[in-house]
RNA sequence: GGUGGGGUUCCCGAGUGGUCAAAGGGAGCAGACUGUAAAUCUGCCGGCGACGCCUUCGGAGGUUCGAAUCCUCCCCCCACCA
């Protein structure tokens, strides 16, 4: 790989250019470390069985590592789950069984190979593998010694957590963690650890640790804490987290939600969320005005193939357009199928709305109706028991709105 | 274990016998304005074929014509002390 190695660009850099990088441990050694090829490791909470999209910033990152030449390493928390990171959190998280753990870092798998190429060097390691067998003696004068707790306290991580309390439990993750970075270097030579910025004291204890032990250098990259223009967190929206397990979210909605990204973050999310070279980027991002959608098209589109595949990223493109442009087809889109025989007698407005979902209950229907929120065929419903009947099929459908986004295509069952 | 303070609708947080489905703020939703963006203004914001009915104020009982509000027991949280 050194054949390129002096026209290629250096993966720090690629990572700072594209809005990863938040804090280094020294970085002229870390540089020089990165010349070569290395492996480097993440850590991903199994407390799901599917990613949402906060979790994307740090598997970009590890794709990047792997496409730059190093090795990866997408640590799966099985271990750590069981106790639960305070950093960060105001809240102790709820502890797992280890069955559902599996199950989850199963899941969890099959989203990274999408990202990360497992027959080419990449690994997916398990913590629970080593850390479950330890004993609690060896492991306070192994690795215990090494920690004091004066410099623990001290940690912006805990800092916040000894005012609501911290227990027990949650004061050993630090160590742990340190822990999985010497066993990583131990066994796969990883000198390098990446996470979210609120894990730079758990990671540098690592460092540390490896420093003490083996008397050797290791290094960590921290990412910024990715929020919107608005301050919100990364995928979260108030129906819920946005995820990358098509059951959980439909293409159609993961297209959606970066369609509907703030104009101030377009650019930097293309930076992160997409491979585009960094010139079409910026390029993307000069645009202004009206014309800013062009761009969130592009990220919609891109991210969607890249976690959906690319034939899903068309249909859920199509779909879009159809409903909010006109034309495209609407083969993806939200669709709610209604017996035919209903649909002869008519259904009050309010009551197919509520039951296509695009309502939490009748009455939020009902008052929908009333703020003139609700379109039939892009008109409003201008009554909340207005009768929906086959009159009103086009093209075999019938196309509800709520508000300005929420759309359902509402079809007659086939009998089959 | 002791003492004190708490648990209210999605979140924060008022409310100490009726006027409470419960102030205020946030979030959310709709309309206007727009570009499927942001900001702003206005309205909505437990459920129900609905000017009424039903279910909510940690849980279970009780007092009362009437309880989120008073009493009893229980559960949980926090602070200080041990």
């Amino acid at each position: 790989m050194e054949a390129e190695g002096a026209a290629m660009i250096h993966v720090l850099d690629v990572l700072r250019d594209r809005g990863f990088v938040e804090q280094t441990t020294d970085e002229a050694n870390l540089r020089e470390l990165l010349r070569s090829p290395t492996t480097c490791y993440i850590g991903f909470d199994p407390t799901a069985s599917s990613f949402h999209v906060g979790s994307l910033v740090p598997i970009m990152a590890l794709a990047h590592m792997q496409r730059a030449g190093h090795r990866p390493i997408a640590l799966v928390g099985g271990g750590t789950a069981m106790i639960g990171d305070p950093s960060g959190k105001t809240e102790m998280r709820r502890l797992l069984t280890r069955d559902q753990i599996e199950a989850n870092a199963q899941g969890l798998k099959v989203q990274l190979a999408r990202f990360l190429d497992f027959d080419d060097g990449a690994l997916l390691l398990n913590n629970a593998d080593w850390l479950l067998g330890l004993n609690y003696i060896e492991f306070l004068r192994d690795v215990g010694v090494h920690f004091s707790v004066n410099r623990m306290l001290a940690a912006e991580s805990y800092r916040q957590r000894l005012e609501t309390g911290l227990n027990f439990i949650e004061f050993n993750y630090m160590l742990l963690q340190a822990y999985d970075f010497l066993h990583l270097f131990r066994h796969f030579g990883c000198r390098v650890q990446m996470g979210g910025n609120d894990q730079w004291g758990n990671i540098v204890a690592g460092v540390e640790l490896i420093r003490r032990t083996e008397g050797q250098a290791a290094h960590a990259i921290t990412f910024p804490l990715i929020t919107t223009a608005s301050g919100a967190k990364m995928g979260k929206t108030a129906q819920g987290a946005i995820w990358l397990d098509p059951a959980l979210t439909s293409p159609y909605d993961f297209y959606q939600y970066w369609i509907n990204t703030e104009d101030p973050d377009v650019e930097r999310f293309l930076g992160l969320f997409t491979f585009l070279p960094m010139d079409r980027v910026r390029e993307l991002g000069r645009l202004e005005g009206a014309a800013i959608r062009e761009a969130k098209e592009v990220l919609a589109f891109e991210v969607t193939r890249l976690v959906h595949g690319e034939a899903e990223a068309r249909r859920a493109r199509d779909a879009s357009l159809a409903l909010f442009g006109g034309g495209g087809r609407l083969d993806k889109a939200p669709t709610h199928e209604v017996d035919p025989a209903r649909l002869v007698e008519g259904i009050e407005a309010f009551v197919l709305l509520h039951e296509a979902g695009l309502t939490k209950s009748r009455g939020e229907a009902r008052r929908l109706i009333g703020q003139g929120g609700a379109y039939l065929h892009g008109e409003p419903i201008r009554s909340f028991d207005q009768r929906i009947t086959v009159t009103d099929l086009k093209d075999g459908v019938i196309l509800l709105r709520a508000g300005k986004k929420k759309h359902c295509v509402i079809r007659p069952a086939r009998e089959g």
